[in-house]
RNA sequence: GGGUGCGUAGCUCAGUCGGUAGAGCAGCGGCCUUUUAAGCCGUUGGUCGAAGGUUCGAAUCCUUCCGCACUCACCA
């Protein structure tokens, strides 16, 4: 060997680069094509694995990444991987040939070969594809983690999270039950799709670019679109837009709405995030409950079990939801009667208490405070939570039993956290209009999450919107909660990260 | 934004009191036709996240910065 070839044994990433590279070479000199165009696949590694006595030495062709490779010599054995699981390969170079085997030395864990063989039993009991042919389909350059594995312990395994979300497809190629997560995703999305469609439901598209943002409280991207000359918004929510679709006569409307916030990132909130949002003329939240609740169920009977345990919880969808207005909740907790509390009752409860509190706070943001601190943890079992305060909630319509203050919106708490929102939706055009003109004064004001006035949206419901029910489910954290996972950053493919610097 | 922790070879990790960098796997060169964390022999590989500082001497101590995780706050 050269000096020159020397250097290149060195061990180095870029090395290694190098000598892969080189291996590709010699592999086309050698009359090999490192990069084919197609294999005809005829087993999955499951299949073959499953249905061995039908199987037992017939022919078939399997296809997938080398995971690793044992060579003794004239013969070897290596694991393949494929979508759905692994199988032993046996190579030996009687049964390939000469010219294949020297190919095959040249081979690394990463590649990704098609094997033809004998499905055949090792002495252990294994069951093994025994090659009579190989065709490489696709050399690796880059090295994968190697993760090695022994009666069910894993050695070396490849757990830095950074590099897990930032290089996703090593995490799937290396940690085959993350990908678990995503096939029950799916499954769930479909589920979800079937359950509004069962329903007569309408699945539409409305904008992701919006001139006016809307149908939430939160903070958006903005962009702009250079032959409009106009900047846009990435939507917040799809409220605004479902809505007009009632309006014009649509009665039953859903969407997944990839939406957009620009706002604090942790383990339940992601900038861009998926919910499913969905009206339905006619009805009032009371019916959205028993929709919602329906929905819940459905989704528990499809992964299996009606008790999901979930953050050390056992939380139990066989038993009808609880149902509490806030107003019962604030006796049961804090001994409060919110009925006749007023804003000064409050800020005297707070200094009673010891607490701080921001006395610019008016009555709905008293009681948000206090019961995202005081009863929102307890709230394990799914239980719906009725009727806020009127301040936070600008789209509700006032609550039919009269009191002003109050709104009909329910919010689902499971495990201390909220998974769906929905109201009974204000169709009230000069209630809306004026409801819209307070949050608008707000945002003038420097509230930046307050509502932008949507003059469209108004005339839409001045055209007359019926009588409607409205929710929106956060569905990334239904994925959480029905795969056991307690960071959306693990129900997201890619969730977002800062940029790294690329060499 | 605050707090805590982490960042060392492609991967997983050691690194003592500040004394000049280690292991396993992977890689490279050999042996090996039923192995399976294959084995055996040999061998390469490092800007110790970055930049300053203290010191005769820094992976180690100090400062700042960058990235990530956890957590609190904010935020539906």
């Amino acid at each position: 060997m050269t000096e020159q070839n020397m250097n290149e044994t060195h061990s180095t990433l870029e090395n290694i680069l190098e000598q892969r590279k080189e291996k590709i070479a010699k592999i086309k000199e050698m009359g090999f094509e490192p990069f084919p165009y197609s294999y005809t696949v005829t087993h999955k590694s499951k299949v073959v694995l499953d249905n061995y006595d039908e199987l037992e030495e017939k022919t078939v062709s399997v296809a997938g990444r080398l995971m690793n490779i044992r060579r003794m010599g004239k013969a070897s054995f290596a694991h393949l991987q494929d979508a759905e699981g692994r199988i032993q390969l046996y190579i030996s170079k009687n049964d390939i040939g000469e010219e294949s085997y020297v190919m095959f030395k040249l081979l690394d864990i990463g590649d990704i070969i098609g094997v033809k063989g004998i499905v055949m039993k090792t002495r252990t009991g294994e069951t093994t594809v025994k090659a009579t042919s190989l065709t490489l389909l696709t050399k690796n350059i880059r090295p994968l983690p190697i993760v090695k594995e022994k009666d069910g312990v894993v050695y070396d395994a490849f757990t830095d999270k950074e590099l897990r979300y930032r290089k996703r497809y090593l995490d799937l190629i290396v940690n085959p039950e993350v990908k678990d997560t995503f096939v029950k995703r799916a499954a769930i999305t479909r589920a979800t799709r079937k359950f509004f469609d069962d329903r007569g439901y309408l699945e539409v598209e409305t904008p992701i670019l919006q001139a006016l943002y809307g149908g939430a409280n939160a903070r958006p991207f903005v962009t702009h679109h250079n032959s409009l000359d106009q900047d846009l918004y990435l939507r917040i929510a799809d409220e605004l837009y479902l809505k007009r679709l009632i309006v014009g006569g649509f009665e039953k409307v859903y969407e997944f709405s990839r939406n957009f916030r620009n706002e604090g990132m942790d383990r339940s909130h992601n900038p861009e995030f998926t919910a499913i949002e969905f009206y339905e003329a006619y009805v009032d939240y009371f019916y959205m409950m028993d929709f919602v609740e329906e929905y819940f169920k459905a989704i528990a009977e499809l992964m299996g079990s009606m008790i999901v345990e979930y953050r050390g919880e056992k939380i139990d969808f066989s038993k009808p939801f609880e149902r509490k207005s806030m107003a019962d909740l604030f006796t049961e907790y804090l001994k409060i009667d919110i009925a006749a509390f007023t804003e000064k009752d409050f800020a005297d409860w707070y200094q009673k208490n010891k607490k701080e509190f921001d006395p610019k706070w008016n009555y709905g943001q008293f009681l948000d405070k206090l019961f995202d601190e005081y009863i929102e943890p307890k709230l394990i079992q799914p239980t719906f939570v009725i009727d806020y305060p009127k301040a936070i909630s600008p789209l509700a319509k006032v609550d039919r039993k009269g009191d002003e203050r109050f709104v009909e919106r329910f919010e689902l708490f499971i495990c201390s956290s909220e998974y769906a929102n929905a109201f009974s939706e204000l169709n009230d055009p000069i209630d809306q209009r004026e409801r819209l003109e307070g949050q608008d004064r707000l945002r003038v004001e420097g509230d930046d999450e307050a509502q932008a006035f949507d003059e469209d949206f108004i005339q839409a419901i001045e055209t007359g919107m019926p009588p409607t029910g409205g929710v929106g489910i956060g569905f990334d954290r239904v994925i959480m909660l029905f795969t056991g996972q307690t960071s959306i950053k693990d129900v997201l493919l890619f969730p977002a990260m800062r940029s790294e610097k690329l060499s």
